[in-house]
DNA sequence: AATATAAGGTGTGAAAATTACACCGTTAAA
DNA sequence: TTTAACGGTGTAATTTTCACACCTTATATT
C-alpha cells in the first residue's frame, strides 16, 4: 500500500456503538470502509465533530445519517486519545453508544462516501477492526454491562410491548451467561415499573405469553425517591 | 472588558479534579486565574494537550506541574464538547481525576502563567468556577462517589497508614451522610484487603486506635476471582 | 380426537447481606 | 481523680439472593 495518504494535525471524531437485539442475539452496526487506510475492513462508524455541533449533537447527527433514526439517546461512554490511533495524523474521538430497536426500522441508509455498506454483527463473533475500534468497542461494551446491572438500559433494544422471556433472553446475551427464569421475573416485576398489558403474544405455535411495557413515568418516580433518600 | 482576545480554532484541553482529604474535610484543589477569560476566577486546573501526547500522558504531565506529584494514576471521566464552552473558540476538554494525600505532599508549586496560585478549597463550599467547571466538577464528583460502593478509591486519600475512624470519616465526607460505626467496620473488615498493623496511632489525647493498611495485592487477588466467577 | 411439542408460569426454603442499635474500655490532659 | 474524647465490640430482625422442579396452556401433527 504505498499510495500517498494526506495528513491532519489535530482532529475530533465520534464513533458508534450502535446495538440492536435481534434473533436473540446482541448485534453491532459495523460499516465496511471504501477507502484507505484500512480499505474493506470493518469498522464503527463514525464522523468528524464539525466545527459548529456540540459532541452530542454530532453524535445524532451521525446516528441520523447511518440509521434514520432520530431522537435516540446517544450517551457517551470514553475519548480515546493515543497519538498514533490513526495513521494519517491526530485524531482524537470520544465514543458514544446506543441502544435501538432493530425490529420496526427502515432499511440501513446507504452511509456516506467512505462506507460502503453497514451491516449487524454479532457482538460474540466480531471481525478484526480498523483503528482501535476493537479496544473502543471493549471499553464501551463493558461500561453497557456493568450498567445494565443498575440501569434499565435493556427496554431500549426491545419491541414497545415485550413479553419477560424476551427480556430474559436480553439480559442473558448482553452477560453472556444463563440467568434463571423464576429468580429473574420476580426481580423484574418486583421493580415495579413494568406495566402488564391485557394483550397477549401472538403468532407462535405454543402458549402465548403476557405482554409487559416498560413504564418510564413509574420508573422515574421509584428513580427519584432513591436519589432523594440517599 | 475590551480586550481583543486571541481566538483559535480546534483545541483540545484537560481539566482536572484533583481531591485530596484534609481535616476531615475533602478538597479539590483550584487555582486562581491569572489571564483573561475570567481573570481573577477559580478554575479547575488544566492545560492544552499536545499534539505527541496522549490524553493520559498529558494528564500525567498537567498534574505533576502542578503539584510535582508522579505516578499517580489519572481517570478519565468525561469529555465536554459544548461549541460555546470556551469563549475564546471551540475547546473541547477531557475531564480527569486523580485522589491523592494531602499530608506529606510538597508544597504546591508555583504553577504555569495563566495561574496566580492554586488553593485546596473544600467541595461543600465552592466558588463560582470559571468557563463550565462547575458542570464538569459535578459530573466527576458524582462519578467518585459512585465509584466509592464498589471500588477501593478511598485509600489514595488517605495516609498509608490509618485508622478505621479516618476511613469511615472519609467515606462519610464523599458519601455527604453518616454511616453506623459498627456495620462500616464490620462490612471494611470483612472484605479481607485491609492488613491490621501492630502499630497503633499516636499523638493523640486519647486511646490509640490501631492502624490499617490497604492490601493492594489481597484487592487484586479477591477482585480477580470475583472477574473470572462472573 | 389424541398426542406431541414448546414454551408459559408459578413458590418455598436456605443462606447471605444489610440494617438498627448501646455500652464499656482506654488514654491523656486537666 | 476526674473528665473528655474516641476505640472497640455483638446480636437479632429484616431483606435480598439463590437454588431448585413441575404442572399448564396453546398450537401443530397424526
Amino acid at each position: 500500500m504505498e499510495e500517498k495518504l494526506p495528513t491532519f494535525e489535530s482532529v475530533f471524531s465520534i464513533d458508534c456503538l450502535i446495538f440492536g437485539f435481534e434473533a436473540g442475539e446482541l448485534k453491532i452496526l459495523l460499516i465496511e470502509r471504501n477507502d484507505e487506510p484500512f480499505k474493506d475492513w470493518f469498522a464503527l462508524p463514525g464522523d468528524i465533530v464539525k466545527q459548529d455541533e456540540s459532541l452530542d449533537d454530532a453524535a445524532d447527527r451521525i446516528l441520523y445519517e447511518l440509521t434514520g433514526l432520530r431522537d435516540l439517546q446517544m450517551k457517551q461512554f470514553h475519548t480515546f486519545g493515543e497519538v498514533n490511533r490513526h495513521p494519517q495524523g491526530r485524531v482524537i474521538t470520544v465514543g458514544y453508544y446506543a441502544l435501538i430497536r432493530i425490529a420496526g426500522q427502515k432499511e440501513l441508509r446507504p452511509v456516506s462516501q467512505y462506507a460502503r455498506k453497514a451491516i449487524w454483527h454479532p457482538v460474540n463473533s466480531l471481525p478484526k477492526l480498523a483503528f482501535d475500534h476493537t479496544e473502543i468497542f471493549n471499553n464501551g461494551f463493558g461500561k453497557i454491562r456493568r450498567r445494565l446491572n443498575y440501569q434499565p438500559i435493556a427496554f431500549d433494544l426491545l419491541p414497545e410491548k415485550f413479553t419477560l422471556t424476551q427480556l430474559q433472553g436480553l439480559y442473558e446475551a448482553i452477560l453472556n451467561k444463563k440467568l434463571d427464569k423464576r429468580n429473574f421475573r420476580k426481580k423484574m416485576l418486583s421493580y415495579g415499573f413494568l406495566k402488564e398489558l391485557v394483550e397477549k403474544q401472538k403468532g407462535v405455535s405454543y402458549r402465548a405469553a403476557k405482554l409487559y411495557k416498560f413504564d418510564r413515568r413509574k420508573y422515574a418516580k421509584i428513580f427519584q425517591n432513591e436519589l432523594t433518600a440517599s
